[in-house]
DNA sequence: AGAGGTTTACTTGTATACAAGTATGCAAAC
DNA sequence: GTTTGCATACTTGTATACAAGTAAACCTCT
């Protein structure tokens, strides 16, 4: 590699080193709600809890300050960002904008096999319905999303997705969504199914904004049930004389 | 800090740390082309070249591969991302979706104090193309879209598009654009600014789609002159039988 | 000359030590 | 009682040392 260039690299990552593993569980504790808005952390702490040393710990925390899960305040310390309602609207607008004009491709490219495709992850979905499996059913939600996109032919705008949803996904589980979440999102699934298989770009379109808005709902209500969890300036702006 | 929570912090940044600047300077190497694409770099080299050590270098690199400017191999060497033109289609494409409907909205939104505010840069840009000034010209672009998207009442939105337009830049800088870019750039945003100060909305979303359309004639140019820039597999694509 | 094993230099990943800064708690002075 | 100053413990930022792995170069043997 230090002499001559592009001959032969491996981009295998065969094993996950320790920052990602511990970035992977890091994350998902922090948006499953596991490790609440505004929790004090530490990077020596955490690095005794993984039982490695500041350096990957180090390396995780400013990849989750990036994605503003993390708030590091320099020679003071790290909390867990707080919910900041105007950052969860802007990622819902994003999401949205992305997926509806994806949501018309995929219901006029869908072909046969994709069609097909969709109603056996329908049919899984409703196991796990039936079986009450919320966390396999979150998996099988975004797999689904992820699969829409992919019909549209742009695959890899999953990834922008994927990081506009860590702060919405966070205000879901806060929010403790009710039993019946989980029916109800698969039968949203069903409608936007439904369009697609008969290339109903209209009634896609409006299926997948009615699915997607469903979130507002949880911001409401974490905002009156833990109004603690949210972004200070948000919770005690004081009226503007 | 370490015993009561959220009580003062200072949010305050004053000094850029040295990571910080580093990163800055680093990523406006690569965008600008100054860095080519290929290009071997090194933990230590580089940590030579700011005249700190490895620790704030390796954040860097580490948030430049995140942001897919950098490819990390561990054990062998990084080197400066080659251009994947599926990538910069997909963040066109993200760019485009997410810019079209916030133009929309703008149209809707703009008040005669917006209107004036975007004339105003109009004016401004106008030098800059007299005066030739490409750096400065490429902030004014910059700002511009800023302007656009914060008028539509969704200003976080940009910190999105900027993350994708970093790969779009890349192309852009690197296919050495023709002396009279500015001035076409300039009418384009002048078309769109004159449908936003007539509220013409299909119109403004026609102009946008227009002026974002101007990167492909780009990516034709850096396939064409500098193939060796882009990803392996996109250029030595056996035909497959 | 050519093939194969070894050495060597370089790479990133991780651990540790030190530096700089901040907030708490206590003690002393008023 | 209040305030001021300071010691202390904790925080993140940076520097350095070591570990594990890769690849080129070289050296030896055939």
């Amino acid at each position: 590699m230090y002499t001559s260039m592009q001959t032969n690299l491996k981009p295998l990552d065969r094993r996950q080193n320790t920052a990602s593993q511990a970035y992977a569980q890091l994350r998902a504790w922090i948006i499953s709600g596991e490790l609440r808005p505004g929790q004090v952390i530490s990077e020596p702490k955490m690095a005794m809890t993984f039982g490695v040393s500041r350096t990957p710990i180090r390396e995780v925390f400013k990849r989750l300050q990036d994605e503003k899960l993390l708030d590091i305040f320099p020679q003071q310390g790290t909390v867990v960002s707080p919910i900041d309602i105007a950052l969860v609207r802007s990622n819902q607008f994003i999401r949205e904008t992305l997926e509806l004009r994806t949501i018309a491709l995929t219901a006029t490219h869908a072909g046969p096999q994709d069609i097909a495709g969709l109603h056996a992850q329908i049919q899984a979905q409703k196991q796990l319905v039936e079986a009450g499996d919320h966390r396999r059913f979150f998996a099988a939600d975004d797999h689904f999303h992820e699969t829409l996109i992919s019909i549209a032919g742009q695959p890899t705008v999953w990834k922008t997705i994927e990081d506009a949803k860590a702060q919405i996904d966070r205000v879901r589980h806060l929010s403790l969504e009710d039993p019946d979440w989980l029916r109800r999102i698969f039968t949203e699934h069903l409608a936007i199914t439904d369009a697609i298989a008969h290339h109903d770009t209209t009634e896609a379109v409006a299926a997948m904004q009615a699915h997607l808005h469903t979130v507002f709902a949880a911001i409401d209500k974490i905002a009156q049930a833990h109004p603690h969890f949210l972004k200070k300036d948000q919770r005690t702006e004081a009226p503007a004389f």
